[in-house]
DNA sequence: ATGAAAGCGCTAACAA
DNA sequence: TTGTTAGCGCTTTCAT
């Protein structure tokens, strides 16, 4: 349990100073030949390597990039979209030699966390501005990237176009005849204020508003439930309620709800989709499910990585574009059907 | 762009010394209560916040849990049961106000990676004594605990009894009549050394020579293969060989392998386990499969979970057991059957 | 209750 | 080429 090895002990003990030990270190070119083989000699005798705390503080700089996730790092890591784009920052991360952090909201505070943070940049998921997360990154000079945040000027976000994407998830259930709407709503904390308006709930509700006008569904065919987390088991508590209000689609705004929505169905004898259909957002690794599931797919790791290479734009100082709409897909898959024909029959011409 | 407000801005600005100002901020009773408001006020109206990372060098604590991964980020994250680790770390590094940062083989060198972390405590999955990373650790004085690595008085290590899980994993296949065996390695770097040989490969190898020994299957009949990753594009590259050497049965070392080759048979309309036996290892959470895996479940969180606890025991001065085994299960699923009758009575009387 | 000052281990501007 | 020394921003001992 000794004390670690000090650049003042190898400098003492090489007979150098402890900018020649630095140097032999970080700069080659700065010291001669021998004084740095005899100090390097030295230091692998005495077991000496530069602390990285301290080289760290002293540079200004942690060689970490920090991941602020939207819930705790359990929940998170439940859900592929997340783990994916996580995989995308990963990858940008470790070509520029930097960890990353992973940085759960703190005893339910975001504040608390982002104020302890040790990393270059932060990468924020699922933050709006209204959430404080980035005026206060402002205030302690964190270079701040968001994912599916607001889309504002003052920060960068990566997103995809998601009023649209919302827009065309829910038109493919309208055209196939549903007229009995089931919508599940990722958790919104700010969806109330005004800013979060610009928010990516806010902007896929907006989508689905104007394709049930578009489609003149009335309001009172329409569901609208919004889960307190985005898992699995939040998606089956949602089934019972969903069923109970004669919904002949789900649409929900997680994969994961939707899966967790679907075995609900299986364990209670409803088919999907000839009984209910169902349609997904995000197309997490749908190869592992039983059926394909019908979804919206969003390139997670494509976003992560966006987001990374952003981030080091700002880091190296590189100029940063407005950060560029990632592109989505409609995903035909096997839990979206026509709607039930009895059900057509109620809503008549159509 | 402005630099950061420090406690020195805030210390001249309030008229207080330094001290008065860290004291207001972290120990209220050492200071009066006057003191401590004006103090915060000013720094309220200043936008200060104390600056995480001189606090943390400062104090000698990172406030970090570091992961060593094996592989990339990318490429770790595609493994459900490394995810599943990562929650049940995650988890408890939460619990204790810390936060978790992945580290990767930098470079493809663990050791560049481990001599720059900055965290409290190094969790490493994968890694052997004769990776050399816990002699580093040692040196650096970097508290370390193992998952899945050797069995070792050195250092903790959390574990599964491998040894016993791969021999039940293969006698569930032998007592179905399989009598021609492909096996699919992990990535063993260390297989070869002689330290290497309580490794995880190596104590599961353990357990299939003494299923096959007891079992009295011949050399010939079994293949290995060693695979250079642990992926489903890897699993679907071996299929193709597993294959041609004629098994009735294919046992993998990782469920993901497993579901690589699964995938590569229904491609081929080779039927599972009709024509082809699959047994897995992990359980990666086979609810969202087309099939249920017959598999061996080995519980990624609680290892997870075991792992950090016993880290925060070393970091706080507990006492720390010897890591404890972690218990394993068999999961019956649905790509485990009886050894196709023709190959049977190739090999007579059983 | 308060403040001066000495660290923490390293980097780097500056002087020799 | 090499060494002296002043930071980096905070904590904390030890006087006062």
């Amino acid at each position: 349990m000794g004390k670690r090895v000090t650049i003042a002990d190898l400098a003492k003990a090489s007979g150098y100073s402890k900018t020649a030990v630095s140097f032999a270190f970080n700069a080659p070119e700065r010291i001669s030949q021998a004084a740095r083989e005899k100090i390097l000699k030295v230091a692998d005798r005495l077991n000496y390597i530069p602390d990285p705390r301290a080289r760290n503080f002293s540079l200004g700089r942690q060689f970490t990039l920090g991941f602020l996730l939207p819930q705790d790092i359990e929940t998170c890591l439940l859900n592929p979209y997340i783990v994916d784009v996580t995989r995308g920052l990963g990858r940008v991360c470790q070509e520029h030699g930097y960890m990353l952090s992973l940085v759960p909201p703190l005893n339910d505070s975001v504040y608390e966390a982002v104020k302890g943070v040790t990393v270059d940049g932060l990468v924020t998921m699922g933050y709006l501005l209204s959430d404080g997360v980035g005026s206060l990154a402002d205030q302690i000079n964190l270079p701040l990237v968001m994912i599916d945040g607001g889309e504002d000027e003052t920060f960068l976000s990566v997103n995809i176009d998601d009023e649209n994407a919302a827009y065309t998830q829910l038109e493919s259930a309208l055209k196939l005849g549903h007229r009995k709407i089931s919508i599940v709503s990722l958790p919104a904390p700010s969806l109330q204020s005004a800013e979060g308006a610009r928010g990516i709930v806010a902007r896929r509700l907006a989508g689905y508003r104007r394709a049930l006008a578009d489609y003149g569904i009335r309001d009172e065919d329409v569901n609208f439930f919004s889960a307190s987390a985005t898992t699995y088991a939040e998606g089956q508590l949602t089934a019972a309620s969903i069923v109970a209000r004669g919904s002949t689609c789900v649409v929900t705004m997680s994969d994961i709800q939707a899966y967790g929505i679907i075995s609900w169905m299986e364990c209670h004898d409803i088919r999907v989709p000839e009984d209910i259909s169902v349609i997904g957002f995000d197309n997490i690794d749908s190869f592992c499910f039983r059926r394909r599931l019908s979804t919206i797919s969003q390139p997670g790791f494509e976003k992560g990585r966006t987001a990374a290479r952003l981030m080091f734009d700002l880091l190296e100082g590189r100029k940063v574009e407005k950060a560029p709409l990632v592109p989505f897909s409609v995903i035909e898959g096997e839990t979206l059907g026509p709607a039930p024909q009895e059900q057509r029959s109620n809503y008549g011409n159509n």
